[in-house]
This record gives C-alpha cells, structure tokens and sequence, in this order.
RNA sequence: GGAGAGAUGGCAGAGCGGUUGAAUGCGGCGGUCUUGAAAACCGUUGAGGGUAACACCUCCGGGGGUUCGAAUCCCUCUCUCUCCGCCA
C-alpha cells in the first residue's frame, strides 16, 4: 500500500514503478477512486451532523409535537444515511482493492528490465575444481543414506523428502548456527506458528487465494500455511504503534515454509531445490525510514558472512525491477556455486520493503516529536536450509564419495563428515 | 469438545439508551516549589478521516441489527479467563 497522498502528488514516480515492474494497476484510476469516495463521504458526514444535531435537541423536556417532529426528521435522516452508506462502502472496497495493487516504488539504483537484467554485483570465494565426476545433491543424499525421495512420494507425494541420519543434524546443526549468530548480533530469536491468517498475508503483499497463488489454505478455515516466517514475524506488530526507543527492532524467526510451486518443475529444480515443505531461519527488521537504506546492507552482509563461514561460493545480485515482489523498494539475491547443477542457483534474498508493508498491517512508531510514523520493514533470508544442503553437499564431496561439513558447522553437527553406511 | 464469565484510552478500572470521546488511579509530558532531585500541587495527555486552518465525521474486540438517539439492548464471530472432558 502506498500513501495515498504521495500517490497524488508524485504521479510519475508511481507509474514508472507500475510499468517497469509490468504490474496491472493503475495509479489514475485509485486517486480517482479517492477523491470521489472522499466527495461522498464529506456528504454523508454532513447528514450525520445533523443527525447528531437532532439526536441532540432531544435531551430535554419537550412538548409532544416538538418531540414527534424531531422524531420524523431523525427517520428521513436516518433513511438518507443509509442509502449513501451502502454507495459509500462500495466506492470504498473498490478504491481499496485498487489501492491494494499498486507496488511499492523502485530504489534508484535498482537495474530496470526482467529477471535476466538482474546486475551480479560481485563473486566472493573459490569455486573448486574437482579431480573425479561431480555428483549433484539428489545422487550424493541417496547414496550417504540421508536424503530420502521416493518414501516421501508415497507418503506426501511430489517434492516432498524425508531427511535421515546425518541429514537430519545437517539441518538441525544449520539451524542452531543461523540462530545463535542472529542471538549474538542481537535478533530477538522466534520459533513460530507454521500457520497465518489470511489478512496477516495479505498485509504482508502475499496473495493468499486466487490462480496465481504459492500458498496452500486450510478448508473451512480463515487460515494458511505460510510460505516464510516472514509472515508469522512481520505479523507480530499487527496494529500496534512502537516506541521510538525500541527501535530498530532486530528479529530472527525458524518456520517451516510451505509452497504450492504449482506448474514448477524440470531439472533446475531437481531434488531439494524447489520443494513443497522445507525449514527456513529469517532475519525481519522493523526500523525508522531513515534506517532502512542502510539496514538491508547491513542484512545482505549477515548472509555474506554467513556463506563465507560456511566456505561456500556465491555471488551478489542487485535485482532487477521485473523480479522484485509489488512489497519490495529493494532486493538483493545470494546465489551460491552449486556443481550439480554447474551454475549458481539462488539461496538467500533480503529486501527493503520500506512503508509498503506497514501501511497494510497498520504498525506505526511514536517519533520523538510524538508523531506516529509507519515503520519501514526489512525481511532476509539466514538460511534457507534445503538450499544450503544442496552447496554443503555439492561443493564438499570428495572423490570417495563421503562429504565434508564445513569448519564452522562441525561443532554444531558433532561429526566432520558424512561417510557411506 | 461441554459449561460459565469477560473484552472500554499506554496500563489498571468506572460507566442509568440521550449533557460520556468516555469518571478515577497509574504512567507520560509541561509547570510551580527546590542549588538539584524526590515529594506535593497545578495543567496537559487516545486514534483515524477531513480542512489552508477551523468546522465536521468515525472509532469503547470485529461484523450485523433494534432506536429519532447505542460503550450501554439484541444477534454473530474472534479472543481471554475459570471449571469439566480429552490429549503431548
């Protein structure tokens, strides 16, 4: 959602925001929307006026006729308002729902174009050259006796897996690792529900129903699975208005993420890559505007730091405008070397979503004026943990077949290595 | 799942269907007093829309209804608490 007087009086930001995302919205037809529903609220509020004039006169002693001709006034009032009222509601949803469809403005040095003029920034780590054939994820997992497909086919169905034996620490040790880093830099750690309600979606720029939908809903129910903690921790401030002093708010949240990926599939997303259930540490950061800029850098090196101290390569992408989400002023991807695949395959994404989700789920912050301002909103992934499977297993085989785990993981994994059975 | 009680401003807590947008206390802010602070006293202090600024409108968990008029009456949903049942 964007503020709707800006929307007025910057016009052209807003419509190359539309154009250069190819989203379907139109900004003149929303400020038309408002100042219509504006119009026909100014004169529904001049009838409740005097309603509230006529209920008024009506406190004290009268004498019958006055009574009874205040009475009939008060009805015929009554009636107009109810007839402007439903005119109004319908003007309203209509200027909301087209409201909701505006993204949020581009970040100036945000590349223009589609997914393929994303900008890769730069490469960070040595990409190894094995002596022996690669294997890729899906080979070594069933090999080491850790991944398991195929038992999960049976039981769940398509792209869904079991993790077994050491994969089961794998995730588990990764997991630990993101959150304590996250606890020691001062992210209020979270484990939360796996499950949101529609207008905390909603608020958050996920479409929770329709054709295009990447999430699964619970029948009978107002609720979904979400798709990222995301959710869950963006929805902690619902409604709320937040101290100046407790700002920026730094928080870390464990979820496991649910995703439809209807009509995905094909060799890009073999094996754990893109799958219908996985394990997700996230960092979501609620600041001033004025942070904002410079908390996503700060957020992009958590992600850095965390992919350098898992030795693992990757490199840094500024995304380009056509792939940015409508919630996102920003976004940067890390892509790791993934040798299966023999190129780099996305792991992490942090974005600046400014005010654009704070509008929409109504959390503000008293200034130090005393003024409520909205939030800016920062969301980043620590580690998507079947993603991060995917580069430890590749980029550490070794010719026998067996996997290294990575200095820093092995004192949260307990072994330095996953051997055959 | 069954039975009952409740939801009011940052918090606590009043509130006969019409001088209640809301008593009172705490907290916050400003002031008096003080070398300074505390205490005491005085004042002030919800949100949103709208306006150039006023006016004005809306909001007492959400939605709907009754009424000339609703925080107050009715229906419904959500949530909280207590008891019973069930379970990890």
């Amino acid at each position: 959602m964007l503020d709707i007087k800006f929307v007025k009086e910057n016009i052209n930001s807003v419509l190359d925001s539309v154009t250069k995302r190819k989203v379907k919205a139109d900004p003149k037809l929303v400020i038309e929307l408002y100042d219509n529903r504006n119009a026909l609220q100014q004169r529904l509020d001049d009838i409740r006026n005097k309603k509230n004039e006529n209920a008024n006169k009506m406190k004290g002693q009268l004498s019958k006729e006055e009574r009874d001709a205040l009475i009939e006034e008060g009805k015929e009032l009554k009636s107009k308002i109810a007839v402007l009222e439903i005119e109004e509601r319908e003007l309203d949803t209509q200027y909301k729902s087209e409201a909701m469809k505006l993204p949020n403005l581009i970040d100036e040095t945000v590349p223009a174009g589609g997914e393929a003029d994303s900008i890769e920034l730069y490469k960070v780590g040595t990409i190894k050259e094995f002596d022996f054939k690669a294997k890729d994820h899906y080979e070594l997992g069933i090999d080491l006796d850790i991944l398991d497909f195929e038992s999960a086919a049976a039981v769940t169905g398509q792209k869904f897996y079991y993790l077994k034996n050491e994969g089961v620490m794998l995730e588990l040790a990764l997991v630990n690792f993101a959150i304590k880093k996250l606890y020691e830099k001062g992210f209020t750690p979270y484990l939360t529900p796996d499950l949101a309600r529609s207008n905390i979606l909603e608020g958050l720029g996920f479409n929770p129903r329709g054709d295009e939908t990447n999430i699964y809903s619970i029948n009978g129910t107002d609720l979904c699975l979400i798709g990222t903690a995301e959710i869950t921790i963006g929805g902690l401030n619902h409604n709320k208005i937040l101290n100046d002093s407790e700002l920026p708010l730094k928080m870390a949240g464990f979820s496991h993420c649910f995703r439809t990926e209807a009509g995905a599939a094909g060799l890009s997303t073999k094996g754990l890559y893109r799958v219908h259930q996985f394990s997700k540490v996230e960092m979501f950061i609620i600041c001033r505007p004025s942070e904002s800029k410079d908390l996503l850098e700060k957020l992009r090196e958590i992600e850095e730091e965390i992919f350098k101290e898992l030795e693992i390569p990757y490199r840094v992408l500024n995304i380009a405008a056509g792939d940015l989400g409508n919630p996102a002023y920003k976004k940067y991807d890390l892509e790791a070397w993934m040798p299966g695949r023999g190129s780099y395959g996305e792991i992490t994404s942090t974005s600046n979503c400014t005010d654009y989700q704070s509008r929409r789920l109504n959390i503000r912050y008293k200034d130090k004026d005393g003024k409520n301002q909205f939030v800016h909103m920062l969301n980043g992934t620590a580690i998507a943990i079947p993603r991060a499977i995917i580069s430890i297993l590749e980029n550490f085989q070794q010719k026998d077949g067996t996997v290294k785990i990575p200095k820093a993981l092995v004192p949260f994994t307990g072994f330095e290595e996953i051997k055959k059975k």
